[in-house]
Formats: structure tokens, C-alpha cells, sequence
DNA sequence: TTGCCTTTGAAACAATTGTTTAATACAATC
DNA sequence: GATTGTATTAAACAATTGTTTCAAAGGCAA
């Protein structure tokens, strides 16, 4: 679990959640991750005042996925936003779904963040969930400002969050649907979904449902062009 | 919750199901599903045998969620499968993601099933894994079908699933982000996701990007497909 | 009625939950 | 060395967990 002795209250932290991630905020006991953590039962109520503060500590811990990176992206964008050079801006429609992706799927972060974080999606625990509404808030506003520079004026907002949120789907439902995906992938194609592969594919579908490529499938076949139809 | 005295044995299984959906298996329990049910607290060892029968009865009452329409699906994919007609894949591909996302938004069937079914997607319960599997294998199987007939067949079958992936991913995000929707969308602007909007725009969005319609941006400005850069 | 079987009821079961206590060990400061 | 404040320990706390027990109630055939 934790490299080396380092100090109590992190290992603490760690262990916990790492197991709150796997089991749940009921489903994980004080002692299980004492005992994990290598520390006294009683650490968790001297350390944090107890077990809930701990969990609420722990989703903290884990809220900042890629805070850098993402402060990177904010400031390119505001760059984006004052020249409007187009191309520039699906060049970061492009990282940010990369950044995003390889979040999810990768192992650049502890993965019990990312499951944490997936857990507090499905239902927000009362006690942290103002946190975690900023984070998210703070995250989805860049991706919504991108949209606003290559989407059409005229698009009326709704249009463009339901754009943003097809976007955050595709990359989050990796991390989502992860078990489940074992068997909907064929075990000899699995090394075919990659955080670079998945990655690709999501930016070339959004690009070319958004106009901005040619159609994704124009690559293995030149014709379907042809019919183009609203399907409704 | 149940609306006639019914039967002790349902009314449990309802009961647990709502409390298992919003709080987890360890987070329900077997005293709050009984007095939620009415009955006595030793109703459940005596019509299921345990808790964990129990949880495992509930996610097989919730997993069939839409069974009747996607017997439908299968038998209008056999025919489509049989004829090619593009045109009719098209308009079941857009039924397909019609009724999924009804499904995940509209309420028409129980919250708890839908919500319960989320928890299973994103940690799958060891008791009812291989039930859940043959679920979703077979939900998916349908999804792949019909793009089987709309994609090119020499398109890679990993590209293919990562398609399939794509589309169910938008349907499912509005439910798995059902509680942070809250405060990324304005509340003006609630009424514009409704289960008939959300489904409109994820199939628009779909079919343009899989180039079986014109950009779905087109329809409010006439430029913008002058850049066509692959952002890469 | 009698007898038989299924269902329900209140109470208790041992085990586990999160939390606290008070004694101890450790380190740094005077 | 004595003292102070922090950190850790084992043991116990009351409360709650899922489960069981056994008696009572109910319905139905003979």
C-alpha cells in the first residue's frame, strides 16, 4: 500500500481511501483501515474526529485529479478566448479530452481517487458535496468555455452543455462501466483500449459529430456520405 | 411506497430495493427495510434466507428494465440485418437511444431499479456479477448489431465497441450524474432536459458524428465547415 | 371442533459497529 | 534529570448489526 513508514495521519488517509473507494462509506470499517494503515484503532478519532471527517478528508484528497494540468488548460484557453483562433481551440478540445481520458483509464493517479470521486458522481455524500461541487463546476466550466468558442453563437446554452456533457460521458463512462467492461471487450482486443486508443476515439467522434473533422468513418470507406438523413 | 397491502414477501423486496438503491447494501439496513415495509424484522431470514439473498433478489427485480421494448429492438434488427436497409438502421439506432434514455430520465420505471442498476454498473456485487453480465451482454449486443449494419466493414470491431461504448455512455451519464446535473445546469433552464430533449440531442450528436447526418451545428450558422482539421 | 401447516410477532442472540477512556511511550524544552 | 505536550496503545464503552428462537396467530381441510 504505502511505500514507506511516513507519517501516521497520511497513512491513515490512504488506507482509508483506498478502502472507502473500494467498499463504500458503511461498507469500509474503522478497524479494517487501522489495520490496513498499520496504526491503533483509536488513531482515527485522535487524527480526524471521526470516521466521517476521515471520509470527507479522504474525498478532498482525491478531488484535485489533475488540478495542474487543468490550470494549464485555463490559462490557454483564456489565450483561445482573446485571439478566437479556431484551430487552436479544437487543439485544446483535444487535450482536454486526452487529460480527461487518461485520468480515467491510466494509472497516472492513484486509482482509488478516481473511484472515490466516481462514487461521490453516483450520490454525493451530504458531507462533502459543496466541495465536490466546485470541483466539478470548476472542471465542466472549462470545457464549456472551449465549446463557446467553437460552437455557433446561436446555439441556445442548453444545446451547448448537453454537447459538454456527451463529452465528460464518454470519457468518465470508461471509468464508470470499468468491470463492466470485461465482458463487452473480448479478452484478444483488450490491449486495443489503451488511455491513447479510447482517447482517439473519443476526440474523433467529437470532432466529427461537432463539424469540426470529416466523418470518423471516412476512413475505412468513402462512400455513406451519400445519405444523409435526420434520423427522427 | 406500495400502494395496496399486497404481499409480505413483495413489499419487503420493494422496500429493500429503495433502500439498497439510495443508501448501498451495508448502507440499508435489515431494520429500515422492514419498517419501511411493515412487516417484522424477521420477515426477511424467513421469506429470503439472508440480506444478501435479499440485495441479490432485488437487483434481479430491477435488472429486466426494459425488457418487452428490447425484444422488439431484437426482432426489428433481425429484419434490418436481413434487408440492409440503412435508412430503417438509422431510425432504430435513434429508437435504441430514444429508449434507453427514457429510460435513465423519464420515470417510467421505478427510480429505485434505474439507481440500483448504476450501483451494480459502476462495483458489481460479487452474488449477482454473472446475472448482471448476461444483462448488459445482451442490452449491448443489440446496440453493436445495429452499427454493425451502419459502419463500414472494415472498420475494426475494437473501433466498433468503442462506437457502441460512446452512445450508451451519453445515456448513462444523465443518470450516474443525476445529482451534480444540479449545479451544472442553470436552473432556468432545467425544463430543456427532459428525457425527449436529452434523447434529441445524443442522437443528433450520434448520427453526426457517425456522418449519417449533416453536423448538428449546421443547423444555426452555414459556415464553419470551411476548417475541416483532424485535431490531433 | 380438531389438527396441521404457513405466516407473523416480540424478544433475545452473539458479533460487530464507531467511539472513548486512561495509562503509557516518546521526544523536546527548561 | 524533571517536565511538558504529543502520539500511541490496549481495553472497554454503549449502540447497532444480521440472525435466531419459540410462542402465538391465522387459514383451511377433515
Amino acid at each position: 500500500m504505502s511505500q514507506f513508514p511516513e507519517d501516521t495521519k497520511s497513512r491513515l488517509l490512504t488506507a482509508a481511501g483506498e478502502l472507502f473507494a473500494e467498499l463504500g462509506y458503511e461498507g469500509a470499517t474503522a478497524r479494517q483501515i487501522c489495520e490496513r494503515a498499520g496504526v491503533n484503532i483509536a488513531a482515527i478519532n485522535y487524527h480526524f474526529k471521526s470516521k466521517e471527517h476521515l471520509y470527507v478528508e479522504a474525498v478532498k484528497a482525491a478531488a484535485p485529479l489533475f488540478r495542474p494540468e487543468e490550470a494549464d488548460l485555463e490559462l490557454r484557453l483564456a489565450e483561445v478566448k482573446k485571439s478566437g483562433d479556431r484551430a487552436q481551440a479544437v487543439q485544446l478540445l483535444a487535450d482536454y479530452i486526452r487529460l480527461m481520458t487518461r485520468h480515467m483509464i491510466a494509472e497516472v493517479v492513484p486509482e482509488w481517487k478516481v473511484k472515490l470521486m466516481m462514487r461521490e458522481m453516483l450520490e454525493p455524500h451530504e458531507a462533502c458535496c459543496e466541495f465536490f461541487r466546485q470541483h466539478i463546476q470548476r472542471n465542466f466550466a472549462i470545457l464549456l468555455g472551449i465549446l463557446e468558442v467553437l460552437l455557433p453563437e446561436e446555439m441556445p446554452l442548453e444545446r451547448k452543455i448537453q454537447t459538454g456533457l456527451s463529452i465528460v460521458a464518454q470519457c468518465v463512462h470508461y471509468r464508470m462501466a470499468h468491470d463492466t467492461l470485461d465482458f463487452l471487450v473480448p479478452p484478444e482486443l483488450r490491449d486495443k483500449f489503451t488511455a491513447e486508443d479510447v482517447a482517439r476515439h473519443i476526440i474523433e467522434f467529437t470532432l466529427s459529430a461537432l463539424g469540426l473533422a470529416s466523418p470518423y468513418v471516412t476512413q475505412w470507406t468513402e462512400e455513406a456520405d451519400s445519405l444523409a438523413k435526420a434520423g427522427s
